[in-house]
RNA sequence: AGGCACGUACGUCAAUGGUAGACGGCUUCCCUUACAAGGAAGAGGUUGGGGGUUCGAAUCCCUCCGUGCCUACCA
């Protein structure tokens, strides 16, 4: 047998996985169950400009262990991997690309132009598709879909005409949120708000026919150029007089308006405000209500409009805004100029300011979409946030929804389905055909727009398993099981699947939501491009090895953790903890794998009671999405109680020179108690656990849902868990066993013995049953501590030279130490024992004396302490005879 | 401006209201025939401060301090 010392995580990464997909194990049509029950998860689509980042890579990792562990545990099981269209970022990229050759998109047209976006696609667009496969993400790839292909835009087409023709999906003249750069509408959830010092301008307004005047605050003094009113709240009395008033714009020749509106704070600056209704979403609404005039002074360019007058004409925003200063500055109609620190909104892409503007667009309108997804959270509590804490984040969302804008002024994207006649007349059809068919005419014009990438990847949930056709994808994976998100993308993404998903099909998308911590940086921050302050998943791959960078992500969970390269090596040296265990193992392996299963040892009783207690805490830990309390669980059974004490145990057994039925049977049961503990952790760790599982000797059994499959571990059955192999009583007798090395251990170490020198060790206890665990165990403890002999008897006759401990359960323990012993130091050692037993003592016995605890408290636990005041008492006492027989 | 989290060992994080733990780091000793990416034994905490509820608080409530995040139309 051949087996390195280290374990290499690139070696084991380098096959399985091409193996797994080829042979179909990733699909649900693997389980040959009919009446297994069904798991599956869609991925939140990368976005196809991706490529792998730390998020990802947590949200995969807790994506692959739900879905291995639940495959392995029988059910049919679906992961549906894809990628979306990104519209914005996308065409930033392959503009970009364009920008090197000299070309912008309007060189190419429209149509070239979407051409060229697909074969960037074609060629680079799957890089995160192939870094996914790095990960081990056990995702069923003949599904994959993409937000663009056929299939979907279709789905996207029938979304859009039924809420049209229900009145829901409408076209309108608003203000919105307009970004100069990339020349589109955004969505308010596409606006980043950022602080930004700049200054608060106080403009005077004269009043016409009288010599006093107005002074309004702003932050924007261009936008003034369009102002068509002034306003002040209708509550303040030092502008009660203004009623009736005109004012005389400066730098115009026009006259506006006073209006009275609650809008206006009274005790912001000078508590009248300049009204521009075309430039401000505020200014807008207070122009709506008191019908006034928008005048446009700032184009989708950001430049000035020949309304701003021809002062103004074709300068920039910027430009115009000094210009005006300068203006009122000459004209005295300065007041002053503060210094205000005030938030601004920024194109989340591009960073560009946004610029309020009127324009035409499509919207969607949200309260009756919204009232299904309130109505299916007040009552039936789906879907199910874990944490629970976002369900209010998310249902105060809603509640303050406003229409959401989904048109885009871009080329790439789902082009609207709707179509204009000559006169004017809007046809939305399902295509171009039925289009003309509902005019009558052929002669139409399609809508240039684009729709939000959100519009479609709302519908994912079910446009990936083919809706609108019923397919049998639809009726079996419909709802799914859970989402896993990261928070940001809860308003944007999750509560809009949840109203598509009971708009279309009237069952929620999924019936749990996971939201994921995030993982900062070592200082705590965000990791982000622009602070170039990113973990590279994959450079920790080839550092440390998937596996170990798995472990270190589930662990992460819901809670914001800071990296630490520290924990993956952690895990790293973990990994290799395994490998020299299954080394250790198949060292001494036989062809032959017979395991008998009666007349076990308590070693054998005992690991396999302590790997069912893991495998049921396992799998409740991960049922209730607790990551990280199932990570720790296995970390600890396997290097604490299989390396630790089980192999220790079994070594002699094992290694034994002489081929007896005894040495077999202990080789089998290793390799029986590794193959199981292997299976358990493979969700959490695939590469490693395939690659030694593969080397196990004799044939392994699948999950009977997938007999006949290839075999791999990943389709083997995980353990349950079996209540009734848990051994209370082998546990406890272990317990004592490991107690009673630890101590020998502990005074060794204490007394400076050699690691070399052997040493006699005397048990006592009067209790015949503990004395019959411990000679039962006897070669082993020997053998554990370097005992020259062992004895065990009834009462403890030591030499006085001795150094004594008292172990659990009451026996007693003595190491004969003649010329080794310092008596001053041993009898402080037991006496620094004895204290701390005293100081719980009395900690306990003060909360027992408490009246109202023992009236009060549940009879369990008052007797529960009464019990542990006795056993510390009685070790207490034997230990304070121990101090005096000492000398 | 509001809302929500969080603050536990030197670091990163755990702990249904019931004996505060893990990993890394640190100290001492060992290259013992699976593994030095290892083994053995240790040290280290008034759970951010203060108050309250409770028989009992890291946990629930109030308050202050500190740190994040989200939402918002204060020109």
């Amino acid at each position: 047998m051949d087996i390195p010392k280290q374990y290499d995580p690139k070696q084991a990464e380098q096959h399985h996985y091409e193996r797994w997909e080829k042979s179909g194990a990733f699909a649900p049509e693997i389980n040959k169950d009919p009446n297994a029950p069904v798991f599956s998860i869609v991925i939140p689509p990368p976005n196809v400009t991706g490529s792998l980042h730390m998020g990802h890579a947590l949200q995969h990792t807790l994506m692959d262990v739900m879905t291995r562990h639940k495959r392995m545990s029988g059910f049919r099981t679906l992961w549906l991997p894809g990628v979306d269209h990104a519209g914005i970022s996308t065409q930033l990229v392959v503009s970009r690309a364009l920008k090197k050759e000299g070309k912008t998109r309007h060189d190419l047209g429209r149509e070239k132009f979407v051409e060229r976006v697909w074969q960037w696609k074609h060629e680079s667009g799957n890089q995160i598709t192939l870094q996914m496969r790095r990960e081990g993400a056990s995702v069923d790839w003949s599904r994959e879909r993409f937000t663009m292909d056929e299939d979907l835009s279709r789905a996207v087409r029938e979304e859009f005409v039924r809420l049209y023709d229900e009145g829901w999906i409408y076209r309108g003249k608003r203000i919105v949120n307009w970004c100069p750069t990339d020349q589109t509408v955004l969505s308010d959830l596409e606006v980043e708000k950022l602080p930004q010092a700049g200054k608060l301008y106080y403009l005077k307004y004269p009043i016409k026919n009288s010599d006093r005047h107005v002074t309004v605050a702003t932050t924007r003094p261009e936008t003034m150029l369009g102002d068509t009113a002034v306003a002040v709240n209708p509550n303040d009395e030092r502008y009660g007089d203004l009623k009736g008033q005109t004012v005389l714009l400066p730098l115009t020749d026009r006259e506006i308006p006073v209006v009275f509106d609650e809008y206006v704070d009274p005790e912001f600056g000078t508590g009248v405000v300049k009204i521009t209704p075309a430039h401000d979403p505020n200014d807008y609404e207070v122009g709506l209500r008191h019908d006034l005039p928008q005048v446009v002074v700032i184009d989708p360019q950001a430049k000035m409009t020949p309304e701003a007058g021809v002062a103004f004409a074709g300068l920039d925003r910027y430009q115009a805004r000094e210009r005006v200063v300068e203006e009122f500055e000459r004209l005295g109609l300065l007041e002053k100029v503060v210094d205000y620190e005030f938030s601004i909104s920024k194109c989340e892409r591009c960073k560009t300011v946004i610029e309020p503007l009127i324009s035409t667009q499509w919207f969607m309108k949200m309260d009756q979409l919204r009232d299904l997804a309130l109505d299916l959270m007040a009552q039936s509590h789906k879907p199910r946030f874990v944490p629970e804490s976002y369900e209010r984040v998310y249902t105060n969302w809603l509640e303050n929804l406003r229409d959401w804008t989904i048109s885009r002024q871009l080329w790439w994207g789902h082009q609207i389905p709707a179509w204009y006649t000559k006169d004017g007349e809007v046809i939305v059809a399902r295509s171009e055909a039925e289009a003309r068919e509902r005019a009558g005419t052929s002669d139409l014009t399609q809508d240039p727009d684009v729709l939000d990438t959100w519009f479609s990847s709302a519908l994912w949930p079910f446009s990936t398993l083919g809706w609108p056709n019923e397919t049998d994808d639809v009726k079996t994976f419909y709802p799914t099981s859970v989402l896993v998100t990261a928070r940001d993308i809860i308003f944007l993404w999750v509560s809009r699947m949840v109203m598509m998903g009971m708009k279309f099909i009237g069952k929620e998308p999924f019936a749990d939501v996971f939201v994921t911590g995030t993982v900062l940086d070592s200082q705590g921050q965000r990791m982000s491009k622009t602070k170039m302050n990113g973990v590279d998943p994959l450079e920790v791959f080839d550092k440390f090895g998937v596996d170990a960078t798995r472990l270190t992500l589930a662990q992460v969970g819901s809670t914001d953790t800071r990296w630490n390269e520290k924990q993956v090596e952690s895990y790293r040296n973990f990994a290799n903890k395994i490998w020299n265990a299954a080394r250790f193992s198949l060292l001494y392996s036989e062809p032959q794998m017979a395991i008998k299963e009666t007349d076990l040892e308590l070693r054998d009783r005992w690991i396999r009671s302590r790997l069912n207690r893991t495998a049921r805490e396992v799998n409740a830990a991960l049922e209730a999405y607790e990551f990280h309390a199932a990570v720790q669980t296995l970390y600890h059974f396997f290097w604490d109680d299989f390396c630790d004490w089980y192999i220790e145990l079994v070594k002699a057994d094992v290694t034994a020179e002489e081929d007896t039925p005894r040495r077999a049977e202990a080789r089998s049961r290793l390799l029986s108690v590794l193959e199981q503990a292997l299976r358990l952790l493979h969700p959490f760790m695939p590469y490693i656990t395939e690659e030694l599982w593969q080397r196990l000797p004799g044939a392994k059994q699948l999950h009977p849902a997938y007999q006949g499959a290839e075999p791999t571990i990943m389709l083997s059955a995980y353990p349950e868990g079996r209540e009734e192999l848990i051994d209370e009583a082998a546990e406890a007798e272990m317990a004592a066993i490991i107690d009673l090395i630890s101590r020998v251990r502990n005074i060794r170490s204490e007394m400076n013995i050699k690691p070399g020198e052997r040493v006699p060790v005397m048990i006592a206890s009067p209790d015949p049953k503990l004395r019959a665990v411990f000679a039962s165990a006897k070669d082993q403890i020997s053998r554990l501590v370097r005992a020259s002999e062992v004895s065990i008897s009834e009462n403890l006759e030591a030499p006085k030279a001795s150094a004594r401990a008292v172990l659990l359960g009451g026996a007693e323990l003595a190491v004969p130490l003649e010329g080794l012993i310092d008596f001053e130091q041993e009898r402080q050692r037991l006496n620094r024992e004895q204290q701390k037993l005293q100081a719980e003592a009395t900690k306990l016995e003060a909360q027992l004396g408490n009246p109202n605890f023992v009236e009060r408290a549940p009879a369990e636990r008052v007797n529960e302490l009464r019990a542990r005041i006795a056993d510390i008492a009685q070790r207490s006492s034997q230990l304070r005879q121990t101090v005096e027989n000492l000398q």
